[in-house]
RNA sequence: GGGCAUUUAGCUCAGCUGGUUAGAGCGUUGCAUUCACAUUGCAAAGGUCGCAGGUUCGAAUCCUGCAAUGCCCACCA
């Protein structure tokens, strides 16, 4: 059979992934003596179905499958159960940001249905294409179990953790100060927000016989408190509660003094107004001292009829003319031009966030609880708990490992100043809140007629009396991904085959900007439910950054297109190239040279093999056994270091340093291989005394090669064992992807 | 303001719990090559391991301080 000199990846991977998927072995349950085997689970992190897969997502997608693969050739039952993210605020908004570019509407133009069909459609498009990648990716993941966050299992686990909870007091429904997105028109947690800074006017007004000092003086309306410090020797004179009459924006006003440690001596002239409606740290300053609380902004951003002549005007308007009527009324002391702050925006679509109160339902992390089960050590069934003390728990007990290790002191920065999490969203795409309501008519004191809200309903499904209204939100994208390790698995069905074969899962491989938003959620979720660890281990990736440490975006056109490298160099490459330098929680710098570099060793891969495969077939001698005896010095180096190379990448596999077992395998196959004892075997294939016994090594050599590749390579290394065994070469007639890891 | 990390060859980075001459990829220079592979081989140049102290028989590795860079959190009324 005459080999091609070059490997062509092109004419190899499709048919190969086939093969496997002809195989069944992605699933578990297929595999050989299934039943015996100890189960190694790997959750997918759902793409988010906004698009389609970038360089991180092969990222992810080589790391998960290089554990997977390592895993089931360890004889493992190996399952890497793969899926998809509705992402409710992401995916909406992009539809609603394509909606606008192209017909100049938004989604209020729309019945709720209509609009959601439109989502529905754009998400289906963007899942079938990220499937698509992931397999090109050559991801064995078992696709007859995939998931998705909004399918109706995932739905039904939803309702069911939200109904738990909500009979437990953990969920609960309140009006407090939340981040509102006036653009979207929704709530976004303080997690979702993103700071950027920006230079504004900062202005200095006179407020009675004081100077207070302000970026937003469309807020300052309703401002009748003045706060200042309680040991402000400066304000001595000035009594807690004491009133002040002075002239303010649009008229006379009564002030009245407060005393308080929130405010900072040392900022400005130490004394402020307030704004307890549209402030966090007002709000509570308010809340302390029982002031009163005036919302002076709308929804929509524009003043409310307490800014008087600017009442109904956007802030942005309004801000240059009420500049102009303090100018003109001499109440401004002087203005700072240049002030850097730091905005707060939605980080999901961009609206600059404006604080408000609203009512809305939060997740209590410190309120304590009896957990009704658990299989948590040091955690009894029915003790006393808060989410907080379990999210700690698991962690600083070391039942959760996370790698690197020193996200663990971030892990527990966090939730150490970890506040309730508001968890409904005013958008349409996702998990409608499981809650309805009936309100029934009554008489106010006026006389007239309201509606009056008389019962409220929490359950998995709606209840079958009529006049019952469902709650117009819907949920943070985070409470459905935080069910995800055990949603997968078939919960709320507790006896789900695969939720007691399978959980809890082995490792949860993530990157680590979502540590917070994720991984925390998942523990939350998952110790308060099913009472167990979601996972063992939490591997952290980096981010895929170019060559010079920037940032991957399209306005810098420095992207890597996944399938673009994969059409030039093929996946194997794409594959080695990504792992190869790649220390855990380490950003990775990718330059196209690498890959290309990574292209190269694939095809050495191949001429190793062609040249094996040649001086073995050429000589008749087939599948025999030979003994591996090392006749030559030349023998016993490789045999050694084959063994060393071994030993030390399963090592390093199994603590998780892959670009270090990848390394090891490149040196051993490429510099002691391939440039030392191939050429050896040249003169000792020529000598008759020597050349049975190495053919044998050659053949055992290029057959461990192949295996300890696998999992980063895999379809070379599949393509070479099939030819391998067309050529008679192998005792088992098998596939790679099953075979065993060498000891 | 609080925290976490990084600093090693021209560039991008490895170097695990301290132990011979500090490594890889790319790049550079020279030589070779019909014999598995030019997607090659052999060889070479190139590092006071950020700086200053300390611990130790021994430090790129551990400790302290400093500097630069990056990130996260909080937040400026």
């Amino acid at each position: 059979m005459e080999l091609p000199k070059a490997y062509d990846h092109s004419q190899v991977e499709d048919k190969i992934y086939q093969t496997w998927l002809d195989s069944g072995y992605f699933n578990p349950d297929k595999l050989p003596d299934a039943e015996k085997r100890e189960p190694f689970t790997i959750i997918m992190p759902p793409p988010n179905v906004t698009g389609t897969l970038h360089i991180g997502h092969a990222l992810f997608a080589t790391i998960q499958d290089i554990l997977t693969r390592y895993q089931r050739m360890q004889g493992k039952r190996a399952l890497w159960l793969p899926g998809t993210d509705h992402a409710a605020i992401a995916t909406q908004s992009k539809v609603e940001a394509e909606l606008y570019k192209k017909e100049k509407k938004t989604r209020f133009d729309f019945q709720r249905e209509e609009f959601l069909k439109m989502v529905e459609d754009f998400a289906q498009t963007s899942h079938d294409t990220i499937i698509g990648q992931l397999k090109r990716l050559g991801a064995s993941a078992d696709w007859s179990r995939e998931a998705y966050t909004l399918d109706e299992p995932r739905t039904l686990a939803v309702r069911t953790a939200f109904k738990a909870m909500y009979d437990d007091g953990i969920i609960y429904r309140g009006a407090r100060i939340v981040n509102w997105d006036p653009k979207l028109k929704t709530t976004v947690s303080d997690d979702e927000i993103e700071y950027k800074e920006q230079a504004d006017p900062f202005y200095y007004f006179k407020y009675g016989p004081f100077v207070i000092g302000t970026v937003r003086p469309e807020t300052k309306f309703g401002d009748k408190y003045v706060v200042m410090h309680p040991d402000d020797k400066r304000y001595e004179q000035y009594k807690h509660g004491q009133k002040i009459e002075l002239e303010w924006i649009n008229g006379p006003l009564t002030a009245t003094v407060i005393k308080d440690e929130a405010a900072d001596m040392a900022m400005g002239t130490g004394v402020m107004t307030i704004t307890p409606a549209h402030s966090a740290i007002d709000f509570e300053i308010a809340k302390r001292h029982g002031l009163d609380i005036e919302q002076v902004i709308d929804d929509r951003g524009c003043l409310l009829p307490i800014a008087g002549e600017f009442a109904g005007q956007h802030i942005k308007k309004a801000r240059p003319l009420i500049i102009e009527k303090l100018k003109n009324k001499g109440l401004i002391e002087k203005v700072d031009e240049k002030y850097v702050h730091n905005l707060a925006t939605n980080s999901r679509g961009g609206g600059i966030i404006e604080p408000q109160i609203k009512e809305q339902w939060f997740i209590d992390v410190n309120r304590e609880f009896a957990i009704k089960h658990s299989e948590i050590a040091g955690i009894a069934a029915g003790q006393m708990v808060t989410l907080k003390q379990l999210m700690r728990h698991v962690v600083s007990e070391g039942l959760i490992k996370i790698i690197p290790e020193h996200f663990e002191k971030i892990y527990f920065h966090w939730i150490d100043n970890l506040r309730d999490w508001c968890i409904s969203r005013q958008i349409w795409y996702g998990h409608r809140i499981p809650v309805w309501y009936r309100t029934a008519p009554s008489s106010t004191s006026e006389g007239r007629t309201q509606e009056r809200l008389q019962q409220i309903y929490c359950g998995v499904e709606a209840p079958k009396e009529d006049g019952w209204q469902q709650d117009s939100d819907t949920l943070d994208t985070w409470f459905s991904s935080g069910l995800w390790t055990f949603s997968t698995l078939g919960w709320p069905d507790k006896q789900a085959k695969d939720l007691q074969a399978f959980h809890p899962t082995d490792v949860m491989e993530t990157g680590y900007d979502i540590l917070f938003f994720w991984v925390a959620r998942m523990i939350l979720m998952t110790t308060y439910h099913i009472g167990q660890i979601p996972f063992k281990t939490v591997y952290l990736h980096g981010l895929v950054r170019d060559k010079d440490r920037q940032k991957m975006s399209k306005s810098k056109g420095n992207v890597i297109d996944p399938l673009g490298v994969i059409d030039t160099y093929g996946t194997d490459a794409l594959r080695f190239a990504l792992i190869f330098s790649t220390a855990a929680g380490n950003d990775i710098p990718l330059a196209e040279e690498k890959i290309k570099g990574m292209k190269h060793f694939a095809n050495k891969l191949w001429n190793i093999s062609r040249f094996v495969m040649t001086n073995l077939a050429e000589s008749g001698i087939k599948n025999q056994e030979f003994s591996l005896e090392a006749k030559t010095e030349a023998d016993k180096e490789i045999l050694a270091k084959l063994e060393t190379t071994i030993k030390s990448a399963t090592k390093n596999l199994d603590t998780f340093n892959l670009h270090e077992a990848a390394q090891e395998i490149y040196q051993f196959t490429w510099r002691e291989f391939a440039d030392v004892y191939l050429e050896a075997s040249k003169t000792q294939l020529a000598d008759e005394k020597l050349k049975a016994n190495t053919q044998a090594i050659l053949k055992h050599s290029l057959i461990q090669i192949l295996k300890l590749l696998h999992p980063f390579m895999p379809f070379i290394t599949e393509y070479i064992w099939q030819l391998m065994k067309e050529q008679n070469l192998l005792e088992k007639n098998d596939l790679i992807i099953i075979s065993s890891w060498p000891k």
